[in-house]
RNA sequence: GCCGAGGUGGCGGAACAGGCAGACGCGUCGGUCUCAAAAACCGAUGUCCGCAAGGACGUGCGGGUUCGACUCCCGCUCUCGGCACCA
């Protein structure tokens, strides 16, 4: 197999233009989109799974006759940039960055990967962050961008402020030692909550999502319903304290309060006699470290303020306390504590000797509160007009009570945050917000976009020539936001800029974006479950309000692939342990290495990589190659070839393959073509003719092989037609035909109860269908013993069958 | 703790609207070629008993349904992922 037959075809793809996505075909469209990626410099081929994935996919798919949108990019602005800028010395961001890209691009094109890069977005030039600023305004205009103060996650190591997303554990998501802190920081914030309920509900239109993503977006965005309550103080006219609670029908059982450290009312409920415990309370609460305040398994303290409050259900007076397991980012910041049927409550009670009150009872038998809590539903005791009442209806009723006392209303809460996108670094989208002291927040007029980023590379705020500007509205000296946007805010649209990526007036032509989306295959790592997807169906659905795309949900159909490691680890090049796309091309060719990363194991599943297993594939090719144009040299070892098998083969491999395509399954259509290659490599050692079934065999694996191995493939095409083995020796199209040939099922049945299905070879008559079924282990074992049953046609024709 | 996904040869893994378990590949063993080795090619390869024909046992464990269970049901167990004081 010669060598430089990959040049050869990657030239020609080039010139022909082989993967241009036309806006105006006629053919059904096709988008085939892998997750752009970082610039990093260290592309593996174990980065290049997703991509040979898509490859193989976009492929089959144009074979198939559909227009493929198969476009690539690059997720170019980020933190690594700065960090390399700064290792490095006097390497500008922006000079690593292309670099970076240009090596990527042309590594891609070895492996014969093809895109229309016509098509290519990168986030950190202007001609693109333009549009992000512009779609920032968006938001803005919608009332989804706002500024404000609040405790957020700062990670002091890549000194910047971090999303909720991007804190895992208490610690950054870039660095697993470091633990974020907490600042009070004013910044900007998308409102992705006032589209919680919409995420959430829209889920169950994504059924061809892994259940996995969206499970943990679920829980993500964490949707629960219950009540908020109003307790007055105690003293203080007209003051209350507002909980939030899912069991309404605990009211009763309420013995104490607790407020979280941070809450706003702490200072005024708290009595002289106690203020000085609380506050030194309060103050080490401040002090620790999220991961210390989430700790579940340490014990619960708190201190109380000598404050109480009214429960307005009965008007009873209970004690309210401060202590941290209580969290003021989630509901009000404040609880109504029911010790008797909250496990944290409970354990708070037991500690402090609070008054624990049972209100609940079990359906099976007594509870004993004192011994722990009871938390499942029941039936109500001790709760006054509502006592007998189960849990479900109390809930309701006691709803229904608040409210029309105004005492109370139902709610629902959300887990999910608002989204904080500043980030205070240099190498990122510039926020295009003006501060005016006389008229405050000022946008940037859409006209004056884009506000570039200087090419001087230094903090945005040590940068006068940068933030020194006038006020668009008044004209008066004014100065620019200096933080720069989250990159997730670059990538929740780059998959709606591919379908019109020179547009110089707006982000997107409507009509393109209607035309190409949605995404109908979607590619990426499982770590973007939340961040990543989340935000683009955040950005989608807000552009859908906007009037400016039809679709809601961005991504139809999303696979998360495996990743790839060596002597056990992640590959990469920092760990030596990668291996390069130029290795793998020297050592046994692209279209080897391509096979083999399809082949290495189920796409979703990590797997190892192997300098064996990837000779192996290279032994397939090889052999391949023999059969398909050197036929004359396998040797006759045997006899009694089977053509009518050779046949069958060529059949059922067809239909596997296009099966297992459209699965994603590319292992096991890979293991279909295999087999293939050596019933006919059987057939021919044994003395087969190599007559017209002999070449439709070898066509249908040159053609099969193709999305998988193109270089080969179409070198194998050509030069059967330069023997006048081919009719037509063009561009292979997908025999959908034989593809799409349907099976024969014959349905069973027993005693006219249908007892199982038997997939017989199509084409036969009534007769043979029959015999073929009698002879069948299913069938006789179905039949064993059994009285008068008949087998029948999925078409409602019935053959009996005599046992 | 809660949620989710999984346990199949020496290894990666096939098969599953119930029907010949172990496809395909790796590895190992034997052979061809070679002075030799590697590569390549050909063949064997679940375990146990047997010279063989053949037989027994086999999909984490224990039950169940069925003519028939890797596949369905019930109960365990272990592994991996996600979330976790969310009231």
């Amino acid at each position: 197999m010669p060598q430089e037959i990959e040049p050869k075809w990657q030239q020609i793809w080039a010139e022909r233009g082989v993967m241009k996505a036309s806006d105006s075909s006629p053919k059904p469209k096709f988008y085939d989109l892998v997750m752009y990626p970082y610039p990093s410099g260290d592309l593996t081929v174990g980065h290049a799974r997703n991509y040979v994935m898509g490859d193989v996919l976009a492929r089959m798919k144009r074979m198939q006759g559909f227009e493929v949108l198969h476009p690539f990019g690059w997720d170019a602005f980020g933190l690594p940039a700065e960090n390399a800028a700064m290792k490095r010395g006097n390497i500008h961001p922006e000079t690593w960055t292309l670099g970076n890209i240009a090596k990527g691009k042309a590594e891609l094109k070895m492996m014969g990967i093809l895109y229309d890069w016509d098509r290519e977005v990168t986030s950190c030039l202007p001609d693109y962050y333009r549009w992000t600023e512009w779609l920032f305004l968006l938001m803005y205009e919608r009332g989804l961008a706002y500024r404000a103060m609040a405790p957020v996650n700062w990670c002091p190591v890549d000194k910047t402020v971090l999303a909720n997303e991007q804190v895992i554990n208490g610690r950054c998501w870039r660095h697993p030692d470091v633990e974020v802190e907490k600042r009070d920081l004013e910044q900007w914030f998308f409102k992705i909550t006032d589209y919680a309920d919409r995420l959430l509900a829209d889920l169950a239109l994504l059924d061809k999502w892994p259940n996995k993503v969206r499970v943990m977006q679920t829980n993500w965005i964490g949707r629960s319903e219950g009540a908020e309550v109003e307790f007055p103080v105690v003293g203080l006219e007209g003051e209350v304290v507002r909980i939030y609670t899912t069991r309404p029908d605990t009211l009763f059982g309420a013995t104490f309060m607790v407020l979280a450290p941070e809450h706003p009312l702490v200072e005024r409920i708290t009595t002289e006699e106690h203020r000085a415990r609380v506050r030194e309370y309060v103050e080490k609460a401040r002090k620790e470290t999220e991961i210390e305040r989430q700790s579940t398994e340490r014990a619960k303290e708190g201190v109380a303020t000598g404050g109480f409050a009214i429960n307005p259900v009965n008007g009873e007076k209970i004690p309210i306390w401060v202590a941290d397991y209580v969290l003021i980012t989630y509901g009000t910041g404040a609880i109504m504590a029911v010790p008797a049927h909250d496990e944290r409550d409970f354990e708070f009670a037991r500690t402090y000797s609070l008054p624990i009150r049972e209100v609940i009872a079990p359906d099976d038998g007594p509870s004993d509160t004192l011994r722990e809590a009871y938390v499942g539903p029941g039936r109500l005791v001790n709760s006054g007009e509502f006592s007998g009442l189960d849990s479900a209806t109390a809930i309701d009723r006691i709803c229904e009570w608040l409210q029309a006392q105004g005492k109370g209303k139902r709610a629902v809460k959300y887990r999910l945050r608002d989204w904080l996108i500043s980030r205070q670094r240099y190498w990122g989208c510039p926020i295009p917000i003006v501060y005016c002291s006389v008229d405050g927040i000022v946008p940037v007029p859409l006209d004056q976009l884009p506000v570039v980023l200087p090419k001087e590379y230094k903090p945005l705020a040590d940068n006068p020539s940068f933030w020194k500007t006038t006020c668009p509205k008044c004209g008066e000296e004014a100065r620019r936001e200096t933080d720069t946007m989250d990159t997730f805010v670059d990538s929740s649209w780059y998959f709606l800029r591919y379908t019109d990526p020179h547009d110089a007036t707006r982000p997107f032509d409507p009509e393109l974006a209607n035309h190409w989306m949605a995404v109908d295959q979607y590619t990426g790592g499982v770590e973007h479950a939340i961040l990543h997807l989340l935000y683009s169906r955040f950005f989608t659905k807000v552009l859908h309000d906007a009037g400016l795309i039809e679709v809601s949900e961005p991504f139809m159909r999303l696979f998360n692939q495996g990743m790839v490691k060596r002597f056990g680890q992640v590959m990469s090049k920092s760990l030596g342990n990668g291996v390069s796309f130029d290795e793998l091309v020297a050592a046994q060719g692209a279209d080897a290495g391509r096979i083999y990363e399809m082949f290495i194991g189920p796409p979703e599943e990590d797997v190892e990589w192997t300098d064996a297993g990837l000779n192996g594939v290279s032994r397939f090719l090889q052999r391949v190659w023999r059969l398909v144009l050197e036929p004359e040299k396998i040797v006759v070892e045997g006899s009694g070839a089977d053509a009518s098998a050779l046949s069958r083969k060529v059949a059922q491999t067809v239909g596997k393959v296009t099966e297992h395509f459209d699965e994603l399954r590319f292992n096991t259509a890979v293991a279909a073509l295999m087999e293939l290659a050596n019933t006919m490599q059987d057939y021919l050692q044994r003395g087969g003719e190599r007559d017209e079934r002999w070449v439709g065999a070898v066509r249908t694996l040159v053609k099969l092989l193709n999305p998988l191995a193109p270089h080969v493939a179409e070198e194998m095409w050509e030069r059967l037609g330069e023997k006048g083995m081919l009719a037509d020796a063009s561009w292979p199209v997908y025999d959908a035909a034989v593809a799409a040939e349907p099976r024969l099922t014959l349905v069973v049945q027993v005693g006219g109860r249908v007892r199982d299905r038997l997939t017989v070879e199509p084409g036969l008559s009534e007769a043979d269908a029959l015999a073929a079924a009698m002879g069948s282990d299913k069938v006789r074992g179905a039949l064993n013993g059994r009285g008068p049953s008949k087998v029948v046609y999925v078409k409602d024709r019935l053959i009996n069958l005599v046992p």
